[in-house]
DNA sequence: CCAGAATGTTCCAATATGTGGAACCGAGTT
DNA sequence: AACTCGGTTCCACATATTGGAACATTCTGG
């Protein structure tokens, strides 16, 4: 097995994609990783390996710990907190989400579509005993979670297709959609109503309504969801809910057009 | 006025070192950066800075937004969130912090030290409203925070002169310590006690009670406080928490040795 | 509306950097 | 003592990066 190229055919970036690759697999390996797992995951010969991974420790990236592991590093939370700090989506977002989280009293998430996997960008939690963001950041799949389908359901033609033609189904639940076929006709479903529902399909127990934020300005396609255990967060609930979560991104939509129309 | 070297003299991580020199640049920039301004930032040629841009975006660590403004990226979200999902030291702590956060009924944060400057790495905030995470992946100076100070006191020799050596005063508010004796003065009086105060130091109106957590066989220098607002927090209230804080950095200090233990 | 400036992008020969096979080292095992 | 396994170092060779300069594309003010 070998590190998944990019997505972009022609090569890369040289040094640094092999770098991040190697960066990434480290980063996202389920547990340590010593010398040689790095070593089989990625291919490459052994001295450039190496050589790799003491620039990535020099740089704070990866860091080698007491028993040969290469685990993340913390510059990478620097860095990205300041990413998240400034984002300018999450900031226009932001209270919207509080509101809607007001209204439904459960957890509101903020996804982004990235690729074939929908990225975290925000959350506010219902409880708070649950570890907090835990979640941001986070990455799933496109094909199984709310905001992922309301995220989708906002594209058409060739940048549909790219996406599609990339995932490669998993069953997560008895409820996940596995094919092509069922999730064009799920797509079609949530254009029509304006919200996406993901009804155990991720999570066993876990259910959610969510709808699509699109700005073709900024090539952003994302979504809103609420999400809620379903021994709390009965169908009827859910589609109570639609309406409420629909206007939401409706409003983030708008807010983000309004934002960049005087700007330019 | 050219990017801060890294701390290591010797010249560097090459390609990548000089990649994430320009990342970080923009990444922990003010506002948005333009070319021209990243060029005037890092001095370098503009060819070259214009190819090292291209591949940052190629890898989806930065984005250039539609007004030619160069953002981070969401691709330093997915891997810091794992980064810090799988963080040992956090995980080992937040426990902790949670009965502390308890007690106490206010903010209990965990920091690092990574150079001249304290990385925050999980927080329990006392009131939801607040922005959550908001801090965490934070950094801030060393010399005038609790945990900072904290962490400081528990280095000593040359490992502690470097940090010193580089540190650069910077008044924050009129009770920030200035000046190298100040500090030692204080490190001293945090050795004897146990305890560091941060007594408005960083931001006005907000004090904190920190304590050293400290693990040579990790080369890790932490510290745990509780901070709160200057009107709800009074000194002697601080002084009570004193002990809390204190046991609950043992506590983690010996769970961390409990850990590393038996597995070698 | 045009000249001039400022900003961003592309090219390519020179060269610094990264590459990777192989040798080396040290710790554990048989 | 010989062997394997995990990790590190070396160095001739290949290649990616460099950076100066030319080019393209907005802005800007007269």
């Amino acid at each position: 097995m070998t590190i998944r190229q990019r997505e972009d055919e022609d090569g890369g970036t040289g040094t640094l994609g092999k770098a991040m690759a190697v960066l990434e697999a480290v980063a996202l390996a389920e547990g340590p990783m010593r010398f040689t797992d790095v070593l089989s995951l990625s291919g490459q010969p052994r001295g450039t390996l190496h050589r790799q991974l003491s620039h990535l420790v020099q740089e704070g990236l990866l860091e080698l710990n007491a028993d040969h592991a290469y685990v993340p590093g913390l510059r990478l939370l620097k860095l990205a907190s300041a990413s998240w700090a400034r984002n300018e989506f999450r900031m226009v977002a932001a209270p919207f989400l509080e509101a809607l989280h007001r209204e439904t009293g459960e957890t509101v998430h903020l996804g982004v579509l990235r690729g074939r996997e929908i990225i975290y960008l925000d959350k506010v939690e219902s409880r708070q005993a649950v570890r907090m963001n835990s979640q941001i950041g986070n990455a799933s799949p496109v094909y199984c979670t709310g905001v992922g389908k309301a995220a989708l359901s906002a594209l058409s033609g060739p940048a549909l297709d790219t996406i599609l033609a990339g995932i490669e189904y998993r069953r997560f639940t008895p409820a996940t959609i596995t094919d092509r076929a069922g999730l064009l006709a799920e797509l079609e479903a949530i254009r029509r109503s304006g919200v996406a529902f993901d009804r155990e399909e991720h999570e066993p127990g876990i259910r959610c309504v969510a709808a699509p934020v699109f700005d073709a300005e900024r090539a952003l396609a994302a979504g809103v969801s609420v999400t809620g255990p379903a021994y709390r967060v009965g169908e009827e609930r859910l589609d109570g809910w639609a309406p409420l979560v629909r206007d939401t991104a409706r409003a983030i939509t708008a807010e983000l057009s309004a934002r960049l129309g005087p700007q330019r």
